[in-house]
DNA sequence: AATGAATGAGGTTTCATTCAT
DNA sequence: AATGAATGAAACCTCATTCAT
């Protein structure tokens, strides 16, 4: 919708150029209606091009999602990483810094479709499932995970199972994500992101206090 | 009694129990496929009746729907409401035990999938999501807020927007359904999900300590 | 199997064994809906019976449409013929007294909604058809056609065929009855009945008047 | 020219006559069956197409009517109005002429089975009959009341409210055309449609003489 | 390489008809 | 005789996929 109309005339798009196009315009169906409800001929047609055309390029609809979920999982956990690596001063901070900024790079991103068509269909794409746990979810979970045990060891985190409370830390954040992107068009229940964000790392801080002392 | 011959009649009358066994047999498919690619006569079949004979029960997909969600959901509901107006005790037991009977009741069963399902596809079936957000949501995290309301007038737990916290706070136990349905099956990650609530709720009451109070 | 061969003529069958009121309501249901839009449970019911029971006494919906025919096709016509024999006084009257009798007693009157049905199901319904042309349509249209006889014969109308005409002069009674189950509930173009039978026979007797006599 | 081998395609791409001759054959089976009964199936099968073909050109079944009646009905209306409004000469050969015409284009054509299908079917189909009413019955008589309006204005016609009489005097052509689509199979009581039009004309153009002229 | 007309299987819903009770 | 639960054959419409051009 806010995407802006390609403006080059259409009979010089390169050969190499299309894949790319029918992926994007893919993405945004997909994201925007889900695999089911997505029509292929919407697809082609957002993307300046016939429906024919869409099998060219793709077997069919599922390989062209396969296609699509692959070409946009590129994580920008890569910088995350390095980030964490070379921080240095309270874990606290590092988590807050962490957790904003996921949200504001991902979650308030059109990224953030992924993530809940991810979700909706990883049942019916087992492979997909995997890919993306494999490059996005076990590698997210283990940053925040060592940031938590970073905590532990600097005696900032009470003691703790970084792997296991892991998911449950991570969740709002998700939730947050997909519940922009289901419920909140028939009911905005959560209709600031960022005081939900700055309450929920006040929320969280507050459970990882190391024992003795004492809640500010 | 003499067992008479075999007549193997063409269909049975079940008046009483059919509803039952077609919601069942519903539920188990919209969880099992979602519910757009659910067929109705798939539901049929596994209730071993014809399709005809479900549209003498229910009037059409949406109201089987919402039938198998009155069914199973909003009348868990209930009873925690109830539950909750009868209890007497500090806050932290309280939410600790509304907590894990909605995990017992609904997260650990096949009604999971039901939650999994309505994020999925809320943003394709607006009447729906609008059923499921006033019959489900709005009344679960009204109940949830009423505890923390409670908790923060008895002095159990900090000052806060109840309201603000609730979606927060429910957000690990939703998506721990959601991920029972997602992605478990190809890495179960969550592979203890006693243990995850446990962990949750612990780190939920931890958040809740009011100020002052040395944390244990 | 235990049919007689002897083919009694249909329309003869037990008519005093049937239920008057399931025939009065399938009546009223064929009259507002036609033949392919009344459901069976629509006229069950509305006789206060179960579907089943309909089809104790008729074969089937065609023959319940059948029945429904032939028991409310019982001419006035009789009367009419009778009342013609035994007029005197001019043709003009005659012919004025008929047709508004007509509408009167018929085209204003439910049975006119039985000419539609006619119409609108001859074609599906060949025997009906005949049935109905033979014990109404032509009939009718003799009692018309002896009336213009009549006033040619009396040198009151100009000299002419009354078969050809009978059909012509016939036609704007049977359009306001079928108008009036028609189109009148969109557009009531023909808003009051009585001022159009008026006009159409001051119309039709101005155009019988004989050569040479001068138009009031 | 030598023949090449037959290829037997098994479909044939012929986007530009396709419309027309989807139109003829939803004509033909509009007024064999009726609307009701029509399955677009068989709509399809006898233009030789699929079923989906047909929704390429006409978005539902409504659609495919209105199309027809557009393209068959409401163009002859166009010409006969510019015909009216071209015409010179006396009221009463203009009447004869737009009569005649009427009935040589439509009424003798397969297209008088869509009047009678829409007096059958107006009843069920609430929206067709706004439409048909709207595009064929007030425009055709318009068209009438305007000739009747001329006729007065120039003296040739006696003093009357055309709007009034405009349905009266149609209704035998109309019913003339139902007649043909119903009882005419099994009683062709109306043999001979060229002479029924004479004497019907010849009667309404006596009627319609001047106060004071004398009869012909 | 690209098109888009054409296909046809598949989905929901309706309702005449059957038959166990 | 009466019931009404159950059936299943259509009917409309959609859309992934194919293929002649």
């Amino acid at each position: 919708m806010s995407e802006p109309i390609e403006s080059k005339p259409r009979w010089e798009r390169r050969k190499d150029a299309r894949p790319q196009e029918l992926l994007a315009a893919a993405l945004q169906q997909f994201v925007e209606r889900g695999y089911a409800a997505t029509r292929l001929e919407d697809v082609a047609r957002s993307a300046g091009v016939s429906k024919g055309t869409l099998y060219l390029y793709f077997e069919n609809k599922e390989e062209l999602f396969k296609a699509v979920v692959r070409e946009n999982i590129v994580s920008s956990i890569g910088e995350a990483e390095q980030a964490v690596a070379a921080f240095e001063g309270p874990s606290a901070g590092l988590l807050r810094a962490i957790l904003m900024q996921w949200w504001e790079q991902v979650g308030s991103t059109r990224l953030a479709g992924m993530t809940k068509l991810m979700m909706a269909e990883a049942n019916n794409f087992p492979d997909l499932a995997r890919f993306y746990n494999e490059e996005v979810i076990t590698r997210a979970h283990g940053l925040i995970a060592s940031v938590l045990a970073r905590g532990v060891a600097r005696g900032e985190f009470r003691p703790h199972d970084p792997q296991a409370l892991t998911p449950i830390l991570v969740a709002p954040v998700i939730m947050l994500m997909m519940w922009t992107h289901s419920f909140v068009p028939c009911d905005p229940k959560v209709d600031d992101p960022h005081a939900f964000m700055n309450d929920f790392i006040d929320q969280t801080l507050r459970g990882l206090l190391p024992p003795g002392s004492v809640v500010p």
